[in-house]
DNA sequence: GCTGCAGTTATGTATATACATATTATTCGG
DNA sequence: CCGAATAATATGTATATACATAACTGCAGC
C-alpha cells in the first residue's frame, strides 16, 4: 500500500469522489432522472470499500436532492423540475464596503405605537400590539443605497423601545441581540412611492427592487423590513451548482454600477 | 429494552435527535455564535451513544453552516453575518397551473444568426458565434404573465436550430435535451422597454421584475433567459429555517394577485 | 382468485474499532 | 529563554458487523 489508510493520492476522501463521481454522472446526463444507480453493494465492489462509505456519499446526495432511495428498490436519479437557487443575504454595511465605498446610516424616523391592521398583518401579530416603526436610509458614500422601512415587535423585543438606533442599524442591532429561527424574503418589483423616491433620490415611480424580510425568533415574530433599492443598479446574484461540493452554491451580492 | 435498537419512542433516530437539539440551542440563542459545543466524546455520554452516532449529526450540522469544526479544539457555534435564503425556480407551465389558471404560450419571435458583441457578452461565448433568438410571451389565463427573451447556443445544443418552438416553450425544450450543470440567476427591477411592455400589457416604463439566469453544461455555455414579470403581480418568495431539518428550507411561487 | 405468511433484498441506523491528521501543550536540550 | 522534539487531544475517515425496516416476491392454503 503507497496509499494511506484513508486517503488517496489526490487527497480527497474516498466518500467525497464517490459523491462527486455520481454527481457528475448526473449532471452531465450520463445517468437521466429516473436511471437507478448502482446499488450500494456494487459501489462496493467498484471501489473497493465498506458499504458505510458509500452510504456516507449516497446519504449526502439524497439531501442534497440530487437522488432518491427506495427501501428495496435502490436509489434513483431524481427529476429537477425545479433549481434551487441559494441567495446570501449579507447586511447592508458588509454589502457597500464590499463595493470600496464609505458606508453611511441616517435614521429617517422612529415612532413607538400600537400596530394598526395593516402594520400587524405584514408582521404576523395581532392589531394593538406594540411596535416600534423605523425608517432610514443606507448611503454608499455619497449617493442613497437603500431605503429601509422596518416593523419591530416590542412583545418580541422588548429593548427596542429604549434604542435610539442612532448610531447603529436596526439591522445589526437585532441580529446581535435576538437570535432568529426562521425567515421569509419577498423579492419584487414595484414603483417608488413619494417618500421613498424622495429618500433615493429617483423621480416618483421610478422603479425600485424591493427586498421583503420578515423574521422569526420561535414562533414568535421578531421584525418587518423592506428594503428599496434603486433599479438598475442593484441585482441579486445567486449562483447554483448542484450538489457535489456542497459549498459549490451561494453568493448574493448587490453591487452597484 | 422497551425501544429498539435504532428508534426511541418518538420513531426519530438517534442522530436526526442530537442533530436538532443542538441546532435548536443555536437558533434560540441558548448558544451565542463563538460558544464551544460540547464534544464528541462528551455527547457521547450525554446521549450514551457511540461517537460515530454524534460524529455523523456534528457534520451534517458542519455541511449546513450553523456550526465550524476544529481538529484538537472542537466544535463552535458559527456567527450568521449572511443569511441564506433558498429560491425554488420552477418551470413557468407549472407556476401558473399552481395559480389554477390555464396556461398558454406564444412565440414572438425566431431568428438563427451569428451573435453580435452583447449577445456574446451575455451568453459567454465569442462574438459569431452561432445562436438562436427567441422572444416569447407566456399567459395565465387571458392575461400575460411573462414576457421571456432568450439566446441558445448552437455549439451547446446544435439540435435548436431545428426546432420551430411552437408547441414548446424553450425553457422545458431544453430542459429535457441538454443537463445543467451550474446556473447563475441575476434578480432586479427594471422600467419596462416598448417591446416587454406592448407584450405584457403595460405602460412604457412600467416597473418589471426581471429574472436573469445563464446556464452551462459543464464549462460551455448554453443559454442566456431573460425573464420580466409586470410588477405588484408577482414576487418571489423564499422561506429559510436555518439547517436542523435541511428540507426546512425553501419554496418560491411567483404569484398573481 | 385471494389472503396471509415467510423469505428476500436494499436501504437505515447504530456500534466498536482503528488509524490519520491538525493543532495545541509540554518537555527537554542547548 | 528559545526552539525542537514529543505527547496529548478532538476531529476526520474508514472498516466490519449487526440488526431494523420497508417493500416486494412467491408460495401455501382456503
Amino acid at each position: 500500500m503507497t496509499e494511506t489508510a484513508n486517503q488517496s493520492a489526490d487527497g480527497r476522501s474516498l466518500h467525497s469522489r464517490i459523491q462527486s463521481d455520481i454527481a457528475d454522472k448526473i449532471t452531465s446526463g450520463a445517468w437521466a432522472p429516473g436511471h437507478r444507480i448502482p446499488f450500494e453493494h456494487e459501489l462496493t465492489q467498484q471501489y473497493g470499500c465498506s458499504r458505510m462509505t458509500v452510504n456516507k456519499a449516497l446519504t449526502v446526495l439524497a439531501r442534497a436532492g440530487l437522488i432518491e432511495r427506495h427501501r428495496r428498490a435502490g436509489s434513483f436519479v431524481k427529476s429537477r423540475q425545479s433549481e434551487a437557487a441559494v441567495l446570501e443575504i449579507h447586511d447592508i454595511r458588509v454589502e457597500v464596503e464590499a463595493l470600496g465605498l464609505e458606508y453611511r446610516y441616517v435614521l429617517a424616523s422612529r415612532r413607538r405605537h400600537a400596530a394598526d391592521e395593516a402594520e400587524a398583518a405584514r408582521l404576523g401579530i395581532a392589531a394593538g400590539e406594540p411596535v416600534v416603526k423605523l425608517a432610514c436610509v443606507h448611503f454608499a458614500g455619497e449617493r442613497p443605497f437603500c431605503h429601509e422601512d422596518r416593523l419591530v415587535s416590542l412583545d418580541a423585543v422588548p429593548d427596542a423601545g429604549g434604542e435610539a438606533f442612532e448610531n447603529t442599524a436596526p439591522g445589526p442591532w437585532l441580529l446581535t441581540r435576538v437570535p432568529w429561527s426562521a425567515a421569509e424574503h419577498r423579492i419584487m418589483a414595484d414603483a417608488a412611492g413619494p417618500v421613498v423616491a424622495a429618500a433615493l433620490g429617483l423621480k416618483p415611480d421610478a422603479p425600485v427592487l424591493v427586498v421583503e424580510r420578515r423574521t422569526w425568533s420561535g414562533e414568535q415574530p421578531v421584525t418587518f423590513v423592506r428594503l428599496s433599492y434603486p433599479a438598475g443598479a442593484h441585482a441579486l446574484v445567486a449562483r447554483f451548482a448542484p450538489a457535489g461540493d456542497s459549498q459549490a452554491a451561494a453568493t448574493t451580492m448587490i453591487s452597484t454600477r
